[in-house]
DNA sequence: TAACGGTGTAAGTGACCACTTACTAGAGTA
DNA sequence: TACTCTAGTAAGTGGTCACTTACACCGTTA
């Protein structure tokens, strides 16, 4: 520690947070050691407990800056979406999924999940399930407006956040087997697998009946 | 330990391993400790390190019986699907999926995938991407067929398992929001999504032209 | 019957971990 | 200068963990 001596202690506790964030999100709390930490940050470890009661305080506090995180609220704000064509509504929503991801809190927040952590569970209340709610909104609007058939709106909302959800998660869990692509490009493409399906319209030349059609 | 005296090894093997896979499965690896498996399995610690070198092995031996489990091969055998049209192939593809899920294997699975342990990607390769893979093919021949749009099957594929994955996924985690009703059911109306999407084909009466339709 | 091997156990053991204690260094202020 | 407050540290401490040891019990077989 030849240097190191005039620092602040927001600058250290900010440093804590980093480091904390990092290793939780690779190796789960009961993974990660407050000796690790304290390496990570280039600090003392007796220092993080001047700041956090305990290693748990430490892993809520990061939580909980995401509870705050304004970029997720914008989300899930479903102002500029009723302003516009439901199909467009669905593409602004996709994009802006992307735009939000994080790859480390996605970790953090599948861990804490897994350990049955309370704040997980908080997450889930007040991002995804208001996600969900937005898209199922969205939809009952398409079909009030006739643009969308007459589905059953959660599970279609269901659909449509699982596409998204799982292709990020996937993507992060399983680099070697992710989809290659602009990540937005490819939410786009959910949009128009979920708007249109995968079935073809009305041929432009009819040559059969009902659904047998030749190939 | 009044009793408990005439018991095979076997059968106490067994009790390890049921007692170890609920344990990993909620807890995580380190999150489970070789004392709380013997004190479910309602034996002594030390038998433990007689069936299993470490705690690991144990660990890795619940992850191998799953990568041999022919309920689990039978999914992904396309044999039968090649001989039906492709909507009824999904239609089988997604009931089988919902056959085959297990609750305590799926937390099993994400924990290791966060920790990063090698069998999760083994079982990755061996199951979910070449159930991925199916997918795609039936996508591919529904394109050849001219039933499906020219969509990109990949794309397409990750849409299709990702709704699956997640809904199941989400169930599991969130079980205060999960979705109600029978999966299986589910399982078909995502496949409804999926082959027709949610827009409205076009209506009986045209009342107006291009993308904008009253209310 | 005596030696053996498979099944089980109680009591460790050293390593590691979260957290504490008791201390130093220096900046701000009277 | 003397006091205080904050940032930082080295060296514990008690508890827990994976794993070991040494031994008991008992059915089988030579």
């Amino acid at each position: 520690m030849a240097t190191a001596n005039r620092r602040s202690s927001i600058s250290s506790r900010e440093r804590i947070l980093a480091a904390a964030r990092e290793l939780f999100a690779a190796r789960g709390f009961k993974g990660t050691t407050t000796a690790s930490i304290a390496r990570r940050a280039r600090l003392n470890e007796a220092l993080i407990f001047r700041h956090f009661p305990a290693k748990k305080d430490l892993f809520t506090a990061i939580l909980r800056e995401k509870l705050e995180d304004e970029r997720l609220a914008r989300i899930i704000d479903a102002a500029e979406c009723r302003s516009m064509p439901v199909e467009d509504a669905f593409r602004l929503v996709a994009e802006r999924f992307a735009e939000a991801f994080d790859p480390v809190f996605l970790r953090l927040y599948y861990h804490s999940a897994l350990e049955d952590h309370a704040l997980a569970d908080a997450f889930y209340d007040q991002f995804v399930s208001r996600f969900v709610a937005l898209v199922e909104q969205l939809i009952v609007r398409g079909i009030r407006e006739c643009r969308f058939r007459n589905v059953d709106a959660s599970v279609a909302a269901r659909a449509f956040t699982g596409m998204l959800r799982s292709y990020f998660l996937t993507n992060e869990l399983f680099p070697r087997h992710a989809l290659r692509g602009d990540p937005k490009e490819i939410s786009l493409g959910f949009c128009d697998l979920f708007l249109n399906g995968v079935t073809r319209r009305r041929p432009a030349r009819v040559n059969g009946k009902g659904r047998r059609w030749m190939p």
